[in-house]
DNA sequence: ATTAGCACTCCTCTTTACAGAGTGCTAATA
DNA sequence: TATTAGCACTCTGTAAAGAGGAGTGCTAAT
């Protein structure tokens, strides 16, 4: 059996009112509210191919019937491929977030939030992934007697900054020295990367400085490989509160638990479209792989600086998400964010 | 009437019970539970006599009794004049903190984490403010062609730094200069005044730097004075689906959207105690200034370095929060946090 | 002053009944 | 042969009714 036009029709008809709706329809209510040209007996019997080929579920008899997984993700698909996708919208984005770019993590969080407001989901966003950058240069500046900041300047503009305490006081010339040499060896290396060059290469050329830079290093990886080093912002977790299906208070709890835990978040959001080709990635209910949000849509997109991928942007809801309202607008955004960045880098 | 030592013992019973089991109690269960050697008559005698004190409310005529705020802040009152506060528990605490200590930001959350975990409320902790700290030294470096990395050393010790975006390149050796001059002319300014003293001082002595000067200035007080220069760190968010007041979707949903508002959080944290003389401060339900939380208290305790406070950190819960273990919690967390704090700052 | 007894109140839980929406099957129809 | 009308059946959600339980306030006895 093969699903035809007048299936898909249909099909199409019960996504539409599932997504708006958030409830089972039946033949009769088809008939009426959409009109194919058949009698609800017809779309009955389509209906209950449909249900054979995997695209309708039944929560129990005498119900009517819901999309499944599959049947949303022939309808994204769909919408994807269609690809006409509205870049217009993002236009009233934009100047809010100019206005906003004071900090580079401000913009991010700004654009979460004007996310969420814009497709009432909760949003979700992670900032610029310094391991993955490549350094440009190297600063240290005296704070007082024990304590230094390492000023790391990446390829892509990025400026990551951290306080050391180091363990004897050092002189202002000794750290322009450490800073040259730093810049020296490690220009173009990964920040993931900094332990291991530091620990081979320099440690033998710079025997003078041995002990700071044994700290250095150590406080170094310590601050670039902890999960904390990847900023995560959310906003708008209450939006679930608006969905119907989230009117038990225990699925709203399994929601909000899973957002508040930040490595399943990030790692959720790494993971989203690992390897889709373009930006976008959409994951469809059960094919997330944590249990807790099985019944949820992840879009995200990814943004750019100078053609390399910094950080990622998107929204979580409810299965029957409006997949053809949200998809522009996380796209839009994402390409927002990207354009902005890349002007602010110039 | 006044309330004596036989209202006061069957007062504390019901708070006790209300406490832990979060429902109205009546004579007859009070009598069987605490051994108070009178009847249930006796008991209804003294708890309609506590009624119309304002001690106690009745949900409906034939519920039993529940406390009320007034009663709350009796035994709170109480508890804390007795100030037997027990600072062993925080040794545990002492340890798993000190670990932590990579940057100061991680600090204040992990121990809001720990905060969280021990006392199972929802923690919160505001970081230090830079409005209020006085400046010991500045320090400009450059980024790139177009940014420099403005960095701030108060008296106690923190840093404070922001990338800025300059209008035109400019030399280290000028930056050098620029950095000495203004070291000079703002140490021990508060940072929340930058704006007011650079304005009417310096530019005059400075005029060859007049527009570097003036883009500075801007961008500092733009990033000092927004809202978004308070850290707010929150943990244990979904603690509050834990108790049975709030199995009720709509106040969970009022409860974190009120927390996901980090206005309303810090301000309701500033204001807490705002006029208390010690470093602890409780906020039992109606007293709350907003809406939202009415039924809910507020424990929290300020942190200090070199004697000067530089942050809050407590809970927020049901207000028949389990005061006599909280108390001593959120006291002896932030004592610690204190002793850290000055310990690293030297 | 304290307490036993009792009628009364109010809430909550369970049971029962019923209307509403939907299905699948069969037989009639184009 | 595909479509449709008709009908019996199923399942859910809700409202009404009733039983049970916990607690109170009052009165009268101790």
């Amino acid at each position: 059996m093969k699903i035809d036009e007048r299936k898909l029709k249909i099909l199409q008809a019960i996504i539409h009112n599932y997504i708006i709706n958030a409830e089972p329809i039946g033949s009769r209510t088809i008939s009426k509210k959409y009109d194919l040209g058949v009698s609800p007996a017809t779309i009955r019997n389509e209906m209950s191919d449909l249900e054979e080929l995997g695209y309708l579920l039944q929560p129990h008899t005498s119900a009517g019937r819901i999309p499944s997984n599959k049947a949303y993700r022939l309808y994204v698909n769909g919408l994807v491929n269609n690809s006409h996708i509205d870049t217009k919208k993002g236009n009233k984005v934009d100047k809010k977030l100019i206005e906003s770019i004071g900090q580079i993590e401000e913009l991010i969080e700004n654009s979460a939030s004007i996310l969420s407001k814009l497709t009432n989901y909760t949003s979700l966003a992670i900032a610029p992934q310094l391991k993955l950058s490549k350094i440009k240069h190297v600063q240290i500046v005296p704070v007082d007697e024990m304590r230094v900041l390492l000023v790391i300047v990446t390829e892509s503009g990025m400026v990551k900054n951290t306080i050391l305490r180091l363990d004897r006081s050092i002189s202002k010339e000794q750290l322009n020295i450490i800073s040259n040499l730093l810049t020296e060896k490690l220009k173009g290396k990964l920040i993931g990367h900094i332990g291991d060059v530091l620990q081979v290469k320099i440690i033998k050329d710079m025997y003078e400085f041995k002990d700071i830079l044994e700290s250095l290093i150590k406080n170094i990886n310590k601050s670039v490989n902890s999960k904390e080093s990847v900023e995560l912002y959310s906003n708008g977790i209450t939006k679930i509160f608006d969905f119907p299906e989230y009117n038990n208070i225990d699925r709203v709890k399994a929601f909000i638990s899973f957002l508040e835990n930040k490595d399943n978040v990030i790692e959720m959001l790494m993971n989203n479209g690992f390897n889709s080709m373009n930006n976008l990635a959409i994951t469809i209910g059960e094919e997330n792989s944590y249990e807790e949000i099985k019944n949820c849509s992840l879009i995200t997109a990814t943004y750019k600086v100078n053609g390399k991928t910094i950080g990622k942007i998107g929204v979580i809801g409810p299965t029957r998400m409006e997949y053809s309202k949200v998809i522009p607008l996380v796209q839009s955004i994402s390409l927002d964010l990207s354009r902005i960045l890349n002007k602010y880098f110039e």
